[in-house]
DNA sequence: ATAGAAATTAAACAAACGTTTAATTTAAAC
DNA sequence: GTTTAAATTAAACGTTTGTTTAATTTCTAT
């Protein structure tokens, strides 16, 4: 789907206030008067306010997969490509959060009928990839043969959000009041506790 | 605030609704309905929507506190410590795992003027002891002192919940498709994982 | 310049929303 | 048994919701 820049610009409106005030919580009256267009427009390009909330999950969620065999291609060891990974999956969390958090919402209720086959696809087909990559560093000896490697990107990313998710109580603790500190932040101390966590994790033997 | 049987029903078909299709996504006709009451007696008894939810919350996010302090107190070494409180610490999130949904949801919402000061009290309450515990932990030459304690309990909460909104996803993966085998998964697989996670982050050296 | 398609608009639609009202029933106190 | 308060009800309120309509403007191709 082709997508013209009045339509990009009622995506990136709607991905602000779905994640801001929940898909019920936003009208689509709020949303074209936001985007300064007229409302009928939404119907008219999208069909409906769900369907826009499918074109704006397709659109947002492009291939992670490329960047990821990028890095697992490059002639580093395994825990660099750890570090590396760590680092990429959480800055690109941290820019598509609103859209997550929409996913988040939506995706575990089983009783709305949104369609995610193509966030699913992305999904499975990026686990495969770190599958293996772990498999290949147990067989290395690197990497411990204990660890339930499907529940290891529930880490990372659970990590981010739980934090994501309560940062009005560790904008407190970490004392980050701007939003550049906060940025800073997650990209520095919160993605080196990941990298050490899941290093910690790979290499443990108890 | 006592609250008589009826109110206390209309508590818990508000927080299954809540959780199920957010906020602004139950009318409270909705909820009036699936508790067998007169619309009015929501505003009768909790005032309004909003006040709802404030009471929901309040009513379920009872105190974590007895629980941790009780284990702490015990004659058991640090490693075995973690273990416990991981236990209780999954089993408790995943009973009320509906509040927490409504509660990520909301509270990561800066514009919602929602009261969530009596839960910020018990987590900041909750999470000076696990720092203290830990504290100890690395006087006692068993954690290491290179981690960022204030990030641990994200990572055990957020593996949880990541695993939880994801779910339909992990279902599939580890062919859980009934409740009791997912419920039996988070109390056994899952639990493990985080202990196995905490552990070996807390003891780490690199 | 003109025909036809695409884009845009204001207005209208029925339905659903949260809340309030005023009347009635039930329960408790004396 | 009467009085008084609490609980419960159906109905109504003014808004807001998602969507559609029909008319108009803008753009594109010939």
């Amino acid at each position: 789907m082709e997508l013209n820049e009045k339509q990009i610009k009622i995506l990136e409106v709607a991905e602000k206030m779905f994640a801001e005030n929940g898909y019920d919580g936003t009208s689509i009256r709020a949303i074209a008067k936001e985007a300064d267009i007229n409302i009928a427009m939404i119907s008219y390009y999208f069909g409906s306010k769900e369907k826009l909330l499918e074109s704006l999950l397709s659109y947002k969620t492009a291939n992670f997969t490329m960047e990821l065999e990028s890095i697992l291609s490059k002639d580093i060891d395994y825990l660099q490509k750890i570090d590396e990974i760590v680092t990429v999956l959480v800055a690109r969390i941290h820019r598509n959060r609103r859209v997550y958090k929409i996913i988040h919402f939506e995706y575990s209720n089983e009783t709305r009928q949104i369609d995610f086959e193509s966030y699913i696809q992305i999904k499975k087909n990026n686990y495969l990839i770190i599958e293996d990559f772990v498999k290949k560093g147990q067989k290395a000896g690197v990497f411990s043969k204990k660890v339930n490697i499907p529940l290891i990107i529930p880490t990372v990313l659970g990590s981010y959000f739980n934090f994501y998710y309560n940062k009005r109580f560790y904008k407190d603790i970490h004392q980050l009041y701007t939003t550049d500190s906060l940025d800073d932040f997650i990209h520095t101390i919160l993605t080196d506790h990941i990298k050490q966590t899941i290093k910690a994790l790979l290499t443990y033997e108890a």
